[in-house]
RNA sequence: GAGCGCAUAGCUCAGAGGUAGAGCAUCUGACUUUUAAUCAGAGGGUCGUGGGUUCAAAUCCCACUGCGCUCACCA
């Protein structure tokens, strides 16, 4: 092993380099194998919460954590743990003047481990007074600026760790996504729910409209496509007998990037047997107001930019034509014609592509009219049937379909829909797809034979629902983008 | 994919034709109950890359790269 090729000639890098050789030559292992911790800072902190300032204890603990400020050189060093923070004290009337020489050489950012008497100071910081201190893995590049942190949003994201060290609050939205997935996880498991993991690799993508990402399988000497989604993997499970299954992972979709797009995703898709869109609705409020509650103490209102959005449930149930009806005075279901409904979109001053399905009039009506103005959570109901190619038609009018989204700070956040079992009336939807396909429209589904035929074996009557859980933990945690919710969001090689 | 904006020290940021600046961090020294510790001093830069205009470019122009925002497709 080598220390000589540094990672650049940086003489900050140099620096910490120096330090690490002047403290081998003191016989101090630079990157030793563990350290039994007793606490962690939060822990301390709580549970010496009304200790007075000043007072001293005989309680001993061991700590480990990396060095994120030193003052009085070295007397005090500021420790973050995975928890939070703590301060310690090395004093001369305890340690001996060569571990006090050997605390000098530690840098900022090199992780250390401490045991000693936890006290509180006369200014009232929970302290450590350290009757050892052993270092556990020397750090040899400068970190962020101690006060203002990381802010350079390129390094947040290509950098992540640098962010977690310096960000509190990006720390805290990871572990808020943890929660959320975990309360997901937790409830449907408790109603019932199987587990289950399906193919990301898919011979055909389906389950959604979507451009997906094309690889090969080497052996097999095949084309495959990452999944767009889990759908109609998940409805062979229910074809199979499971009465309940959920699948919590990723998604892959070659589309745009934005604000609230990244090229993988992570969705819940569950699915029921007997069960119909209404009570998905009922479902979708538990999860989300249950996740609302599982990250904000029990609480079900959350602040977001400038809304506070009230999960309370039950929330409203609107069909799509009803909302665009009450917002624009035009009823679309008082006029099925493509042509005409085009008309009537256009004299709204929406505009409308040439060759557009009925269905797809209301919707793009709807998305320009009425979807900004969704802040508070709601069920948007009964899509056209043109626009939903998995979903049962309504049972009481075949222009619609037993859908809803969900939405939320006007974003969609589920969907959903009585689940499409007759296999001819799938057939003949593929079927329609393929002609869109043909016809140049690049997201239109692909048509699934094996699928056609396991829903020919019968399908139990179901409702199924997705949540895009990326969103939903934006939601949760303020977050402006979807890249601050993404560990590691895809970013271009920058060399 | 289109439009607009941003890129200066390890980090956070000033500088808008005339010798490259500050705070933190680093190094040297002082200081052993600090809280963004303090005090004195020092070092640190191909101003994203490549062209151009000019006596002179971090600064003006063009191209490229990366990032951000808005729009389009979508969750």
């Amino acid at each position: 092993m080598t220390t000589e090729t540094s990672p650049d000639s940086n003489p900050l890098v140099q620096a910490k380099i120096d330090n690490l050789h002047k403290l081998e030559a003191l016989g101090v292992a630079p990157f030793p194998y563990r350290f039994d911790p007793t606490h962690h800072a939060a822990d301390l902190q709580a549970e010496f919460i009304n200790l007075e300032n000043g007072a001293e204890t005989s309680i001993q603990v061991r700590i480990a954590g990396r060095i994120m400020s030193i003052r009085n050189s070295g007397m005090f060093i500021d420790l973050r743990d995975g928890s939070g923070k703590i301060q310690v004290f090395s004093h001369k009337s305890v340690l001996s003047p060569e571990k006090l020489a050997e605390i000098a050489l530690y840098d900022l950012g090199d992780i250390i481990g401490v045991e000693g008497l936890v006290r509180r100071t006369p200014r009232g910081e929970l302290t450590i007074n350290a009757q050892d201190v052993i270092l556990l893995s020397k750090s040899i590049r400068p970190l962020p600026e101690k006060f203002h942190g990381l802010s350079d949003v390129e390094i947040k994201y290509r950098k992540r760790y640098l962010d977690l060290i310096t960000n509190d609050a990006s720390m805290d939205t990871f572990r808020k996504r943890c929660q959320i997935i975990r309360f997901i996880r937790e409830y449907l498991s408790d109603q019932g729910f199987l587990d289950v993991e399906t193919p990301m690799l898919h011979p055909i993508p389906g389950g959604a409209s979507a451009k997906p990402f094309i690889t090969h399988h080497n052996t097999l000497d095949m084309r495959l496509y990452m999944r767009i989604a889990p759908e109609l993997y998940l409805k062979r499970l229910i074809i199979g007998g499971f009465e309940r299954v959920f699948e919590i992972g990723r998604c892959f979709r070659n589309e745009g990037m934005s604000i609230k797009h990244n090229p993988e995703f992570t969705t819940v898709e569950l699915y029921q047997a007997y069960a119909d869109y209404n009570d998905m609705m009922t479902l979708t409020e538990n999860l989300v107001c249950g996740a609302v509650k599982a990250t904000h103490n029990g609480l079900t209102k959350v602040t977001f930019g400038e809304h506070e959005i009230d999960f309370t449930t039950p929330w409203p149930r609107k069909s799509m034509h009803g909302l665009v009806a009450e917002k624009t005075g035009v009823d679309f279901m008082a006029i099925p014609d493509a042509t005409e409904a085009a008309k009537a979109a256009e004299k709204l001053g929406v505009y409308i592509k040439p060759g557009a399905k009925w269905g797809e009039v209301v919707e793009t009506v709807f998305g320009d009219k009425v979807e900004a103005e969704l802040i508070q959570p709601i069920h948007v109901t009964d899509h056209p049937k043109d626009i939903s190619p998995l979903a049962k038609v309504h049972r009481d009018n075949p222009l619609l379909t037993e859908r809803f989204e969900s939405y939320a700070n006007a974003w969609e956040i589920g969907n959903a829909f009585s689940e499409l079992n007759n296999p001819f009336d799938q057939l003949d939807r593929f079927r329609k797809q393929v002609e869109a396909r043909e016809a140049g429209d690049e997201e239109a589904q692909m048509l699934d034979a094996d699928f056609v035929e396991a829903l020919e074996y019968g399908m139990p009557p179901c409702g199924g629902l997705g949540i895009g859980i990326d969103r939903l933990v934006m939601l949760l945690t303020n977050s402006q983008s979807i890249r601050d919710v993404i560990a590691f969001p895809t970013m271009r090689p920058k060399d």
